[in-house]
DNA sequence: ATCTACATCAATGTTATTTCTTGACGCAGT
DNA sequence: ACTGCGTCAAGAAATAACATTGATGTAGAT
């Protein structure tokens, strides 16, 4: 009875989540408070490492994650940030049931919510509601993605980071500029100097 | 041929290990190069965590893990350190295939070689041998354990500090006080104040 | 009842690590 | 030659981790 209550305490914002995008039954909350499990990583703790499967489809709860790609040269650049309630996983991998060719690691100690594939699946048997749900979060991602790709082929690094800062206000300040500089694809000292320049609108 | 010899060089620290105590042939030397696995593991990584099962048996070449229990209240008990050519591993997990409730983490960058629950089975087939290393290694640990069960029952703080700094010459001044207070089951404060005792004989 | 062996909490000092900034210089494209 | 970026190295600044100390508390031994 108190065990239940703590785990669907934990599950809360996940439940929240869903529910913005649709009301959920009973039923259906209990099966996501049982099929997702919170799970604690700490600062550099992998969640994924390039080489393995990514068999978990997580959700943060609170905290910061990065997915990034290691070039031959060993630099690492940053495909996406999840911080409060994103999602995070390696859909290539976890769907294909491939090796990932990414990592996701963490940036601050961060807790997330996180569906095997094989849990997922049991999900959308039990509760097609899901279908739906997952299809909407699938979409609104690709959007993000694309303008993101947008963003990285047209702009300059200038205007990249303006970008960044009016589409993630509250990473802005959190994260580290070696970071942004590294989801921007532009070295922190560059980004170091294109703050400075905005600071001093050009006497 | 040269990548032969890379791995060859890897494995070095663990077969001198091995060969301290019984030589080995080629086609054994050649086994355990491939088995083990050389992997990194940064400052503060996990190498097990709780819930998880242990599917590695760990020989550490450099650096420095922790293994330890973390009660209801949050505090960590450490059970064991493994610094170079010690072995770590959860092994009622790694045996019995049960999730753990120990956690291995990283005190420093370390770099261990790793072999898989059933790569090591596959190994005792291949080569009986091992049977008998591994019988000796844990006459070697379970020995090393009785003895600190014993001091843990029987001495006082300041007795189990003289006999870590004995035991561990090489750990005392490498690793945080907080570190070795935690091993010992005391307050890193009371810790600070045996030394100071110590430094001071009594006037 | 008091002494010893420890604990807890809070404040402060010390050291190490991480992050940011700056300067000097290079290079490719307008 | 100028603009938009990069590289490398050095230092400054910010943050986090660790150690020490004082005040105060408690349980058990004497």
């Amino acid at each position: 009875m108190d065990k239940d209550r703590l785990l669907q305490t934990q599950a809360e914002p996940l439940l929240d989540h869903f529910q913005k995008m649709m009301p959920l039954s009973n039923t259906e909350k209990q099966l996501i408070t049982d099929l997702f499990k919170p799970r604690l990583y700490r600062k550099r703790q992998y969640v994924l490492q390039e080489g393995d499967t990514c068999n978990q489809c997580n959700f943060v709860v609170r905290g910061c994650l990065r997915m990034y790609k290691l070039d031959t040269a060993g630099n690492i650049h940053i495909i996406q940030f999840a911080s409060e309630n994103w999602w995070i996983m390696d859909i290539g991998s976890f769907h294909g049931r491939t090796p990932s060719e990414l990592n996701i690691d963490a940036l601050e100690d961060t807790m997330v919510l996180q569906i095997s594939h094989e849990n997922l699946l049991s999900l959308y048997l039990q509760a097609p509601k899901f279908d739906r749900i997952f299809r909407v979060l699938m979409e609104n991602s690709y959007v993000a993605l694309q303008k993101r790709l947008l963003q990285n082929i047209s702009a300059n690094a200038e205007e990249k980071y303006l970008s960044f800062i009016q589409t993630y206000p509250h990473l802005t300040n959190r994260l580290p500029q070696t970071q942004i500089a590294s989801f921007l694809g532009i070295t922190p000292e560059f980004l170091s100097r294109l703050r400075n320049r905005q600071a001093k609108p050009k006497s």
